[in-house]
DNA sequence: GATAGTATC
């Protein structure tokens, strides 16, 4: 039981509780969404599937649930899925209905996130991430604990919705077909082919002893645009709830900017000197323009009047350490204006209050992938419309608000209606990975919303072959195909722990794949550049950044367990957030990567491996990275280029490696993004000579 | 000698 739920336990009889149960019940009933409770209960009933269009505020998303409980949709011990693109999302709503069905949180009410699970068997209602979902899906693929999925938030068409919808498409045709014929011994197969692998017997042995009801999918959308989802869904229903939403005057530019930073610094001057309070928000594309305009925006300031210069700036981005980010929610002081310089990361995952202006460049910094190369790379691009009105909206969350879009209206007309869902510009290897396990054997062939490149399918199928998770029928192999679909990571690293139990080094390896797979690492404010240099050197290793990371997290474990001794559990973690900030460290991202090593060791230990380390012997250590990261090999030119030896790319070593000057002969890296130019990061010196050896599928000679 | 948008299992 999770400890939340216990928490609540002792606390019912609060003497406010009644009073706050009341105004809750209240708030419930005015929005929007509670005067068609009732038809949108006759349209679950009547539709297998149903879209529903909800705008912001509807109250959609907390409500629908409750009322679907209410209308009988749990009866037979059936649960209601509502999955979500982010964790703090799932987990807020779930505490938010919790408290209105006034129950603790954990019980009928819960949510379930990777790392966190606070669902119980009594749970009716879960709040979930749609990954967590996929990853269910491959324990149960008919998905039988539940009567009801809601697909939240589908208008954003991140990877795992997409993967996500097409095999709820299937789920629901297999088990109405199952509800009809009654087990009968009948060859079930949904159009997607989901049956194959997972097999029939696999299907039915959830229902034994009881019938498992057809699945009822709900599509939720916030895009004025439901016509893809209901034409996917062979002509669902579509119903439309109003939302609740302040107006938001929207001004363009005459004519176009050339220099948007420029008008982004103008607009929030004439903002402040002109409009009425209220806090700013801009919507920049990066860390480093945002530290620009900051700068910027202060030298501006000084020039003003004493009494104008009552303006304070708050960053935001995701890298940014949490302390910082707190900064921006807290109110400023009386007098002040705030003007919060943010990446797109306030458009949906962060909420500030107090947003009166928003100032919207039409930009944004969007990761792109080339099939052809296999190269991805962050571009400023366009925003699209769905774009620009959510950022629009920011500003009408509590009042009446304006929004300064720094481009001429007719620009406005020219973007494209929604952004290119995510699957279109990404690598696809592990969704293929996921596809396979789930006995999706033909890729291209599966009813994906929309289908990705077929150039990017055959790139990863044939790197997957390479890793050895697939046959040459391009089937998942057995066991590697099978073990790296099980644990929740990228292909490569999964590939590098299998490896890595043959070489005896998991103990390292473990370490190494936690924290390639978190974000940054290191954080270095421009201005402490050397200083943070300094720092690093304690942990760095000329054998390159694998072996560095490992000290790092190594010289962490070791501090706080030497600090667990004498202090409490709190106190201790208090002072390795300390020590991470001495040795610019951001702690969020150590402590995700710790969370990922809890989680894969436990995995890799169920899986049947043990866990020995290969202790000083970093020579067998590397042999292992080269053995799994093998598709990740190049080799120094005359120019001091290297080239990558799989596809033949010139790149670069990125400034940040330990090895930018050292230069090695021959080096295997982690990833390759281009930005200016091609860069290759996280690497580890191997020797060439190893190649052919641990990886003759791929560097074999040839006879 | 340069930067990394946002998520997720």
């Amino acid at each position: 039981m999770p400890s939340m739920a216990s928490n609540n336990y002792h606390s019912q009889p609060k003497p406010d509780s009644f009073a706050r149960r009341q105004k809750l019940e209240q708030q419930r009933k005015s929005l929007p969404i509670a005067s068609v409770e009732k038809r949108l209960l006759e349209e679950v009933r009547k539709n297998d599937t149903l879209i529903i269009v909800g705008e912001t505020g509807s109250g959609k998303t907390t409500q629908l649930p409750q009322y679907l409980l209410n209308g009988g949709f749990c009866r037979d011990g059936g649960v209601i899925g509502i999955t979500q693109p982010r964790r703090v999302a799932a987990v807020s709503v779930a505490k938010r209905v919790a408290e209105e069905c006034g129950v603790p949180l954990g019980q009928k009410v819960g949510y379930a996130i990777r790392f966190d699970d606070a669902t119980s068997s009594s749970t009716r209602i879960k709040y979930l991430t749609d990954g967590l979902l996929l990853r269910e899906s491959l324990l149960d693929p008919s998905l039988s604990k539940y009567s009801v999925i809601i697909v939240d938030e589908a208008h954003e068409r991140t990877i795992h919705t997409d993967v996500l919808l097409g095999l709820l498409k299937s789920v629901q045709k297999i088990r109405s077909q199952v509800a009809n014929k009654l087990m009968s011994n009948d060859s079930i197969k949904g159009k997607n082919g989901l049956l194959l692998k997972a097999g029939h017997g696999d299907l039915l042995k959830p229902c034994h002893g009881r019938k498992l009801p057809p699945l009822k999918l709900i599509i939720m959308s916030a895009s004025l645009d439901a016509r893809v989802f209901s034409e996917y869904f062979s002509g669902a229903k579509a119903v439309h709830v109003q939302g609740r939403q302040y107006p938001v005057d929207i001004l363009y530019t005459l004519q176009p900017e050339t220099d948007y930073v420029d008008a982004a610094l103008i607009t929030i001057f004439q903002i402040h000197l002109e409009e009425s309070p209220g806090d700013i928000l801009v919507f920049l594309t990066g860390q480093e323009e945002i530290e620009s305009v900051e700068r910027l925006v202060h030298e501006r300031l000084r020039q003003l009047p004493e009494a104008n210069q009552k303006l304070l700036t708050f960053p935001i981005f995701s890298s940014l350490p949490s302390e910082k980010q707190l900064k921006v929610f807290m109110p400023a002081p009386a007098g002040f204006r705030k003007v919060i310089l943010a990446t797109n990361i306030a458009e949906t995952s962060v909420t500030i209050s107090g947003i009166k202006y928003v100032i919207d460049p039409g930009v944004v910094k969007a990761r792109t992938y080339d099939a052809d190369t296999g190269i991805e790379s962050l571009d400023i691009v366009k925003t699209s419309k769905a774009q620009a009105l959510q950022r629009s909206g920011r500003a009408g969350r509590e009042g009446p608000g304006k929004c300064y879009r720094l481009y001429p209206e007719s620009e406005f007309e020219k973007f494209e209606n929604s952004t290119t869902p995510e699957i279109k510009r990404c690598d696809l290897s592990n969704v293929i990975l996921q596809l396979k396990a789930l006995g999706i054997d033909d890729i291209a062939g599966f009813d994906f919303i929309e289908k990705p490149n077929r150039i990017a399918i055959v790139r990863s199928l044939e790197s997957l072959f390479l890793l050895g998770a697939l046959t040459e029928e391009s089937k998942l192999a057995d066991p590697v195909g099978h073990q790296m679909a099980r644990l929740p990571l990228e292909p490569m690293y999964s590939k590098a722990l299998i490896l890595a139990n043959q070489f005896n080094c998991l103990e390292e390896m473990l370490i190494i794949v936690a924290m390639l797979s978190v974000e940054s690492i290191f954080y270095a404010p421009r201005d402490k550049l050397e200083e943070s240099r300094t720092a690093l050197k304690c942990f760095s290793s000329p054998e390159g950044d694998h072996l560095t990371l490992l000290n790092v997290y190594r010289a962490s474990t070791e501090f706080l367990e030497k600090n667990k001794l004498t202090n409490s559990k709190e106190k201790a973690e208090k002072n390795l957030r300390k020590w991470c900030k001495e040795n610019f460290v951001n702690s969020r991202s150590l402590r995700h990567a710790q969370d990922i090593h809890r989680q894969i060791k436990k995995s890799i230990e169920q899986m049947g491996f043990r866990i020995t380390s290969c202790g000083d012997d970093m020579l067998l250590f590397r042999r292992c990275l080269a053995a799994s990261f093998f598709l990740n090999a190049a080799l120094k030119q005359p120019d001091g280029l290297y080239r990558i030896l799989s596809s033949g790319l010139m790149v670069q070593i990125h400034p940040s490696s330990i090895l930018f000057r050292s230069k090695p002969e021959c080096i295997i890296f982690d990833k390759l993004v281009r930005t200016n130019n091609s860069y290759i990061r996280n690497l580890c010196r191997i020797d060439y000579l190893w190649l052919p050896e641990l990886a003759p599928q791929c560097y074999g000679f040839q006879e």
